[in-house]
RNA sequence: GCCGGGAUGGCGGAACUGGUAGACGCACGGGACUCAAAAUCCCGCGCCUUCACGGGCGUGCGAGUUCGAUUCUCGCUCCCGGCACCA
């Protein structure tokens, strides 16, 4: 073979072969256990980023592990190519977002294959094709039937230069990130998906994801925000008939309201806002301002009061009622009532504005309320000051507070959740249109199922300034399905999450034109695994959930889980170095250019740019950004030191779920670990495998030395085969290297080689090529065949440690003395916890320690230590 | 602000259920090979102290539980992710 390691050549080679072959095809076979794997298919930007490359490798180390265990693996590839970018970049170039988006699938695609991914491209689709989002339509509209979809107003970013509703992303501090100007808040009629027809259901369905990292399901069970209280009403002082309706999960401290607070878009805000010019401007002040809960949780809190009262419904006494920007029209009411001696917001408000605090609970802090602020003061505790419920406890409290506002009828128990229903219009172009047409006659009429797909041209040019959909009238102007009188049709698109929530589903069935849905997903899904950051914790996964959901309420799935396992794997970030220039423009420059300057010890004492030679200054680390200019191209990766190189790294150098620090440093140790088993191979296909006969190891005895390497790789083995189940593949790497390490201490000159080791070396090389061929499959593929193992290493069992390769006589204990570290005692492996002790209490290392000092205890933890404990 | 997560040598990380902290790798130092360089191989490598044996300290900070804490509990600091129109 070959002397030297030549990535470029195998890899070629090997991909080849896997196409011909159509090796990663998945094909529906009962008889085998399914596997489906599947990692977050990528938004089509230009060219595969490090996260991308991080995704799918760990999605393709998990592929092949199974291929290899047996399993009937399905890992499938498509493309989340509606959305935003499409529509920048055409701003920018004058491109068609349908062009530059197909253009970049099209690359995107080619860098994949180039990885070596076992991917079933013969499954490939693309979101923005009238074949996938005909199913988005048509699922709408069963929404629509089912009442799970409903039109309503909603508020969106409004830039008043362009015309254009803009995203949150393009709002910078509050203005137009293209105008400047500063963005206002409009009300326009938008589709809605009812997620929280299933709130509970999405919270209790978090239970049975056992195997779903425990803070994905906290974050969101804390999303869906389930809260049991009381909604109470506080009857209008001006109007007693009506009342104000509020939600609290505090309704001891009810006798501790002094004051209630309204959003600035509650209608009753609206009402008192009148004849009173001050309030109007006000409330028109919160309604422009923010619409980010971020950007509204930290503004200052301001408020207004409305000169309108309520009555307390308990005591009848008058309570103030203000405007507050603190409150939330999209949580409960968009009301509140105030307890500030309780609650900290309220306490505030009530402090900057001369609003009474009154304490209700006594805590352990105390029994009333002094400023400042102390987070005591809103625990549960006793009552006091609040007459005939003084000395109940906070339950207690409760339910006799929640008793008598229901026989009053001004209050009743209630579950509130957090959770919104999902908004899915964007006024855009570059989406899914919603299949429906505005009549003048009919109104709103769904577009009839014959009649989709409802086809999104694909030749608009998007120029910032509103919807062009608007301005195509082959497209806006239709028949009513209806009456056929003539009739527009929407021109807003849906939310991207629309398609990423069931994509998973169609890789089952992406041929089926007739139908959405068809046996084969009886077959594939649920998915197995799950690969994705951990930015989608939440909205994705949970719309996915949802949509599963409502997908199996119409009879179309059978599961109410999408996802059985989830990894979530961290971020890629690399450092940030910069320049400032003497205007103070900052200008960023690429690691790739920087040369860091350390002392002798390795310590960094500077960086420079290579070109000039003059120091740079370091901005920490950072996610590749553009913008930060710290970006690694996967591509020049895998063009300089191969696909098997940048896997590796990718595997070994951090563990998945961890944000990884990039390091050039770090590539090259791997691919020096990858020449080093090709040099191995060769040497072992030269020196040592004319040496092997067949079961030699069965025959031979080893010496000593051979059977610790012999354990060595065992051990490993089974240290490998424990990471893989609980994906650290970092450790599996490890392992790799400790392997080989093992292996090379094996003197193998010729012609001294003997049976033993050779056949050592022999099964180690087996395992090696085995056990990293997930990782580096190109390189285990090339070397199986070429050293004669067998045809395919995909095809070969996976590696078991053999228990008795790891059986040996004696064993090393840790010796303690008062629990310090202080040596070691060798006994039997099957020495007695007697024994054991003795040993421990005989070595010198504990006689000179314990001299003339009584012993305690002495604590023996089996095949680990001995702790001697005097004193 | 709210929700979630993280912090271990010069660096990435390991330590499985509370049991030898620093596996494996990178960087760095020394050496071998070479006319030389690259590649490769060998040795060293947490900090302080000691000629050495050894001793002391050490897992972001401060307390606690324990024979024993990177691991468990409480209180902080800093960093990262999400916050509903980026995907």
């Amino acid at each position: 073979m070959q002397p030297q390691y030549r990535p470029a050549d195998i890899e070629k080679q090997a991909q080849a072969e896997w196409d011909e072959k159509r090796a990663a095809r998945a094909v529906e076979d009962p008889a085998r256990p399914k596997y489906y794997c599947l990692s977050m298919f990528p938004y089509p930007s230009g060219k595969l980023h490090m996260g991308h490359v991080r995704n799918y490798t760990i999605g393709d180390v998990l592929a092949r592990y199974h291929r290899m265990r047996g399993h009937n693996v399905l890992q499938p590839m498509g493309w989340d190519a509606f959305g935003l970018p499409a529509e920048n970049a055409a701003m920018a170039n004058g491109v068609p977002p349908a062009k530059w988006t197909y253009d970049n699938i099209a690359y995107m695609k080619q860098q994949l294959k180039s990885l070596g991914f076992a991917i079933d491209w013969e499954r490939e689709l693309a979101t923005c094709r009238p074949e996938y989002y005909r199913w988005n339509q048509w699922l709408f509209l069963r929404m629509l039937e089912k009442g799970l979809a409903y039109k309503t107003t909603g508020v969106v970013n409004w830039d008043p230069v362009d015309q254009t509703v803009l995203a949150n992303e393009q709002v910078i501090d509050g203005r137009g990130w293209r105008t400047g100007a500063p963005v206002e808040k409009r009300e326009i009629p938008m589709y809605y998906l009812k997620i929280t027809a299933y709130a509970d259901e999405l919270l209790q369905g978090l239970e049975a994801l056992a195997e779903w990292p425990e803070r994905v399901r906290l974050m969101q069970s804390n999303w869906i925000g389930r809260s049991e209280g009381v909604e109470v009403a506080f009857p209008y002082a001006h109007d007693p008939v009506q009342a104000l309706k509020v939600f609290t999960t505090r309704a001891d401290t009810l006798l501790g309201a002094t004051y209630c607070a309204l959003a600035a878009e509650h209608p009753l805000a609206a009402q008192a806002a009148r004849d009173k010019p001050e309030l109007a401007a006000f409330v028109e002040a919160c309604k422009r301002g923010a619409v980010m809960e971020a950007e509204l949780a930290t503004q200052e809190k301001k408020g207004m009061p409305t000169g309108l009262h309520v009555l307390h419904p308990l005591t009848g006494k008058k309570l103030p009622l203000w405007v507050a920007n603190y409150v939330l029209m999209g949580y409960g009411e968009g009301a509140v009532m105030a307890v500030p001696a309780h609650d900290q917001r309220d306490f505030e408000f009530a402090t900057r504005y001369g609003l009474p605090i009154k304490p209700v609970i006594r805590t352990s802090a105390g029994e009333t309320t002094p400023a400042p602020w102390r987070d005591a003061y809103a625990e549960h505790g006793t009552l006091i000051n609040s007459g005939k419920y003084d000395g109940l406890d906070f339950q207690g409290a409760v339910d006799a507070i929640a008793a008598d506002l229901a026989r009053k009828g001004l209050g009743r128990k209630r579950i509130q959740y957090r959770l919104r229903d999902w908004g899915i219009s964007r006024q855009r172009y570059w989406g899914c249109p919603i299949p429906i047409v505005h009549c003048p006659q009919c109104g709103d009429v769904p577009v009839p199922d014959a009649q989709l797909p409802v086809v999104l041209p694909e030749d608009c040019v998007p120029d910032g300034t509103g919807n062009p959909l608007n301005r195509r009238a082959d497209f806006v102007n239709t028949r009513c399905p209806k009456c056929g009188q003539p009739a527009r049709r929407e021109t807003d698109t849906m939310d991207t999450f629309v398609d990423s929530s069931w994509y998973y589903i169609r890789y089952a069935c992406p041929d089926n034109e007739r139908a959405m849905v068809d046996e084969r997903v009886r077959y594939w899904l649920p998915v197995d695994q799950y690969i994705g950051g951990i930015e989608h914790a939440i909205l994705h996964l949970l719309y996915s959930r949802f949509w599963t959901r409502v997908m199996r309420d119409l009879g179309l799935v059978r599961f109410d889980e999408p996802f059985s396992r989830l990894l979530t794997q961290g971020m890629v970030l690399n450092e940030i170095f910069f320049r400032k220039r003497g205007s103070g423009r900052i200008t960023y420059y690429n690691p790739a250019d920087v040369d860091i300057r350390t002392d002798e010890r390795g310590n960094r004492i500077g960086a420079a740019l290579k070109a000039d030679g003059l120091p740079l200054e370091s901005g920490g680390i950072g996610t590749m950004s553009k913008s930060k200019n710290n970006g690694v191209d996967p591509q020049a990766l895998v063009d300089q030191y191969g696909a098997d190189t940048a896997r590796f790294f990718m595997m070994f150098t951090s563990p998945p779920e961890q944000t990884l620090a990039w390091s050039d440093s770090g590539v090259e140790g791997s691919y020096r670990f990858l020449r080093r088993v090709w040099a191995f191979a060769a040497d072992y296909q030269g020196n040592v495998r004319p040496q092997v006969r067949s079961g030699a190891l069965a025959q031979v005895a080893l010496d000593a030395k051979l059977a610790a390497v012999r354990r060595e790789v065992h051990l490993n083995v089974k240290q490998a085969n424990y990471d893989m189940q609980r994906q650290q593949f970092n450790t599996v790497a490890s392992a790799c290297m400790k392997i080989l390490n093992a292996l090379e201490g094996v003197p193998r000159n010729p012609p001294a080689i003997g049976a033993g080791a050779a056949a050592v070396i022999e099964e180690g090389v087996s395992i090696l090529l085995r056990l990293q061929a997930p990782i580096t499959p190109h390189l285990s593929h090339h070397l199986w065949r070429e050293l004669g193992f067998g045809e395919d290493v995909f095809d070969a069992p996976w590696p078991e440690a053999e228990e008795g390769a790891l059986e040996q006589k004696e064993v090393e204990l840790v010796l303690q003395i008062n629990g310090k570290t202080r040596g070691s005692i060798r006994v039997p492996s099957d020495a007695t916890r007697e024994a054991i002790e003795q040993a421990a209490l005989v070595s010198p290392v504990a006689q000179k320690h314990i001299a003339g000092i009584p012993v305690k205890k002495v604590v023996v933890v089996p095949g680990r230590l001995v702790n001697v404990v005097a004193q």
